[in-house]
DNA sequence: TCGAATTAGTGAATAATTTCACGACATTTT
DNA sequence: AAAATGTCGTGAAATTATTCACTAATTCGA
């Protein structure tokens, strides 16, 4: 639960990632893996994965490396994958629909529950096995559920968050183009998928040719 | 074009969303911002902001802040906005579907030219205004194409990628979860959507409640 | 069993980024 | 015209993240 001791963002960040490569090394019935070769997977130098790894306690072994097993135990404790969270949509256009249609629930343990739509066209649908109710709704219909998945018009952004909050909402990953404001209990990512074409294509012309992501 | 002397990787990332915010500013028939109006409106640190700036020089003005039509200017230019760059997008799916619908072309110098999918289906549609062609077509029909959206199934990914640097294509924006494998010249960003679902659920849980998105 | 090869873990160095805090100057007010 | 206020630009400090490079432990092949 707690300020789990001073794991660096950075480090933070890359957790989901390992969580899912090694969900896929164990499937395909690998029984121990090596920084060296999590590196050339995930492009990630070697020394941040095992000094990531190492934030944890000594996981691995020398001369041998990882156990595939034991570490993807382990993870999945760290990450909670144990319990699931439950999630909702707001706004279910070209993105929300997309989001619904996809099953994040496959290497991870959060899965949307219900999705929330202004277009009575839209309200009574069910998208990947996901009901869409009236926004109107929203406030009743909620109950317990702390995250939530931002897709509607910019315009939209800061009135829905300002609900969401209200409802006890304390995390919200945001795709519209808003920088919304929340209090400070409440978190944002956002993501802007045309400043990261952008900034994909500014990288592009002015960056020397080689590595990173 | 070349290596615009040593902006930090992190102020480049930042740069498309100074220049949308500062393109909302204009329209809307503000004449002059302070960097603590900005960093109010886009929740970065006002000294970032400054910072961000001073790499390209004495933009600004003291006791007064920037003039927001000059300011615009320089980061059109900075960020190559008349000259218009193609992309291309493989994978007319849930997401692909979404982003073609998208006019990136609004606040951005980007346009999805044309579309693939290997479906047959889905061959001879236009949507949002794109065509899509079959993928066996790709090679004939890319002429002068450097940047593609990737939105097929994880399992095509690499096998796209090898045909689209093929292609002459040397900047990927990813969204399967595959870790791609490209030559030294090619540049990938990742999203990677259930990642950042999963970041922001362990964010919450372990980390303590304030800032930073 | 021995010796070569492998590989984790980590102190220390380096690099990158953010933030503080203040001087210099421009604007605005009176 | 002087005073008060606002705000940039930036050295320096602080913080955060990455990478080097080595030691110690273990494995593996002969
Ligand atoms: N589609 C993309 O590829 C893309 C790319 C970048 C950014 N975005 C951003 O993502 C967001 C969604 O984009 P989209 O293309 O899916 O838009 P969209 O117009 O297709 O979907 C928005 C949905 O929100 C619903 N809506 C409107 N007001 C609402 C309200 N008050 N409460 C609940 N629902 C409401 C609409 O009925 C619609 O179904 C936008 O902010 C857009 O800027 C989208
Ligand atoms: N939809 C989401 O919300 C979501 C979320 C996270 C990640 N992703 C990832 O994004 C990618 C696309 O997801 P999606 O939901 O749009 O999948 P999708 O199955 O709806 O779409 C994939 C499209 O690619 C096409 N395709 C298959 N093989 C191809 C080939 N060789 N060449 C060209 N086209 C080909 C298919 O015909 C289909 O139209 C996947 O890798 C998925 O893991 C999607």
């Amino acid at each position: 639960m707690g300020n789990q001791h001073k794991i660096p963002q950075a480090t933070a960040k890359r957790l989901p990632l390992y969580y899912r490569f090694l969900n896929n090394l164990h499937i395909q019935g690998k029984a121990r893996v090596s920084s060296k070769q999590l590196s050339d997977a995930m492009k990630i130098d070697s020394a941040t994965i095992r000094r990531d790894f190492s934030y944890f306690g000594a996981l691995g072994k020398k001369g041998y490396g990882y156990n595939v097993e034991y570490l993807l135990g382990f993870f999945r404790k760290t990450l909670d994958q144990d319990e699931n969270t439950p999630v909702i949509l707001i706004g279910v256009g070209n993105l929300g629909t997309a989001f619904l249609n996809y099953n994040f629930t496959k290497n991870n343990n959060t899965k949307i529950e219900m999705a929330f739509d202004a277009d009575h066209a839209k309200v009574g649908e069910i998208i990947g096995n996901i009901p869409v109710h009236h926004i109107d709704e929203l406030e009743e219909m909620m109950e317990n559920i702390s995250v939530a998945i931002l897709t509607v018009p910019v315009t939209e952004a800061q009135g829905i968050t300002d609900r969401l909050v209200e409802c006890g909402v304390t995390g919200i990953l945001n795709f519209t183009p808003a920088r919304i404001t929340v209090p400070e209990h409440v978190r944002v990512h956002h993501i802007d998928l045309a400043v990261e074409l952008q900034s994909l294509v500014y990288f592009m012309k002015h960056y020397p040719l080689d590595d990173e992501g």
